[in-house]
DNA sequence: TTAGTGTATGAGCATATGAGCATATACTTG
DNA sequence: CAAGTATATGCTCATATGCTCATACACTAA
């Protein structure tokens, strides 16, 4: 059974880059990663990422702008979240070909 | 000191993010997507993408540097061609995500 | 050897992006 | 209203990245 091969337009190509791109930052993974088990507000993110205030929100802006997060306003203060939860099968993919990349290094390494 | 735990370290989140930046341009993601049905040499990969030589010399040379790709060299020619199974799971991912945001907003749109 | 072909790379330029600072905005409380 | 708090945004600088041109390198054939 055969995958039905994507045709993939200007447009498309764009869209797919810009996502990967969206998560081409150690700091925007690991804003990422600390919303893993749940939304935060970005007070809590400036402390759990050690960045600025400042640039935390630049960055949360950016993975807004990809789609990826949830956004709810409650008071003072603005809580993100995971919107698209395919962002951990990707991080999942990401980390065990890395894994795997590894090993085999130390393996041939070893040898 | 409550300092949270990191499961991530800093090396971690840089090669994951150079991983996912090794896919965050068009003409890279144009060159997987003509090796995904087998490997193709350079000149191949010129005619099919549209770009320079040059230009797709150094994109190539990008992913191998990301371990994406294989490298065969035959001749006068080299042929490169997918190394790394999980791009096609990374991408089918991406897209399909789209897909879904592109229906929702669609959606919301009409409504 | 030399000529020819396919691929890689150095140099230069233009653009994109992240970080930091200061400030603006939005909201709550007094 | 003013003051305080949480978040967003202009602005600037420094760096990174992509693209092009020309040229170097690697290999083959005559």
């Amino acid at each position: 059974m055969a995958k039905k091969p994507r045709v993939l337009t200007e447009e498309a190509l764009g869209l797919i880059a810009r996502r990967f791109a969206a998560l081409a930052e150690p700091m925007r993974l690991r804003l990422l990663h600390a919303l893993f088990d749940g939304e935060k507000s970005v007070g809590t993110l400036v402390e759990l990422s050690g960045g600025t205030q400042a640039n935390v929100s630049r960055h949360l802006q950016t993975l807004m702008d990809a789609g990826m997060l949830t956004r709810r306003k409650e008071g003072l203060q603005v809580f993100y979240g995971i919107g698209d939860k395919s962002i951990f099968q990707l991080c999942e993919l990401v980390c065990g070909s890395l894994e795997q990349q590894h090993m085999q290094r130390a393996e041939s390494l070893a040898r």
